[in-house]
DNA sequence: CTCTAATTAGAGTGGATACTCTAATTAGAG
DNA sequence: CTCTAATTAGAGTATCCACTCTAATTAGAG
């Protein structure tokens, strides 16, 4: 339906189910979660959240919708400017996406499971990943021509990214049955034991553009 | 309730169960499974089923209990031997768990929910992490001394390991989501990637014992 | 102010689900 | 064979849930 909201008023109401939503799955898991407690911590009455979306599906989508949103922000902008992101500056960005996944810890714990009973949530995720892995392996192609790393054939490369790629989405979640406190430093530090072995010394300066 | 069979049909009632559930989960997900579903599935009555498990979330549990147990197998033996295992002989049983991962697919997709959910199921994963992980690091830091690899601290280890842990865990089941096939030797790729910068040269012979 | 469309409440419905209970059946000991 | 305990079937129950429907209320245009 992806009903829009006109008045101030009715897009609280939209978020409120949204923030309320949020909050119940992370805390108790989205098969725990009714559509009735959604609206009863919302504060409306169910019918109110059925004007809203058409079913619990939907909600769980504009959520990952709004946390994959956020996500592409950190890598929006210039093209160019993206392509000059530093070995460095990438581990910064994916640790920096796990406060993001904090946020939405409930998608951390759960996406693989939704994905594979929901097709279009699945569709969404399939775009928004084949995006990113596009960019991150063009990215490390460019630091190979220009010296940043160690020579990797094409495959290399492209494991490396899946590698990286992989711990980013996962290290939180699995951190925290750990029992200890899970800080981004640590995320930073497990993608920095990955990525370091393959950076090579700075030579002079990397060719900017 | 922890119901023992006394009969061979008895059983091959209760495996009967387990291996319908198994085959749920791992089709729709554990959410959009019902005991009558499974009842069905194992040709038996729901009331029979109630006779043998004391609700959904123990058959869970029992399934994890037998993905657990076939890993546990791989890492079993004298403990000297298990500290005799190579860096390359390290990958190859981390991607033959990738086949277990592959039986018990319903796990690698929603694990860290049901642990969320579940403080029992948590309990006695935690214990078998702990395990695991206390071997596997004792088995980086052995490889340290003997010089098979790059000298590294215990927090780099510690890094070391738990990247490589992450991925063995979770590669499969992202994989699957690209579309295309997904074989153990990409896993084993995965992880090699990430293992390989840290291997020395061979100096002559580990001292063995 | 008035009229229309947007928004909201809240009761209600059909269906499913987890789980229980009783009674029937079977297996095996002696 | 007989007797007991294990096993199984299957109907039944109380609950809950997703979702619908109608009627009330509000917001904003003119």
């Amino acid at each position: 339906m992806l009903r829009t909201p006109t008045t101030s008023s009715a897009r609280r109401t939209r978020d409120r189910i949204l923030d309320a939503a949020l909050e119940l799955f992370n805390e108790r898991g989205t098969a725990a979660v009714t559509t009735n407690h959604v609206a009863a911590r919302a504060g409306i009455s169910p019918g109110n959240l059925y004007y809203w979306f058409s079913d619990k599906d939907e909600i769980i989508r504009e959520l990952y919708a709004g946390f994959a949103g956020a996500y592409e922000e950190m890598w929006s902008g210039d093209e160019a400017d993206v392509m000059d992101v530093t070995p460095a500056e990438l581990l910064r960005r994916l640790a920096a996406g796990a406060a993001l996944s904090h946020r939405y810890a409930f998608l951390s714990r759960e996406l693989l499971g939704l994905l594979h009973s929901d097709p279009v949530l699945a569709a969404e995720y399939a775009a928004v990943r084949e995006r990113r892995t596009a960019t991150f392996d063009a990215l490390a192609r460019r630091w190979r021509s220009a010296g940043v790393i160690r020579p990797l054939d094409d495959q290399g490369i492209a494991d490396l990214i899946q590698a990286l790629w992989v711990i980013a989405e996962t290290w939180l979640a699995l951190g925290e049955l750990s029992g200890t406190s899970v800080e981004s430093a640590d995320g930073e530090r497990l993608l920095r034991v990955v990525l370091e072995p393959y950076l090579l010394p700075a030579r002079s300066e990397v060719t900017s553009r």
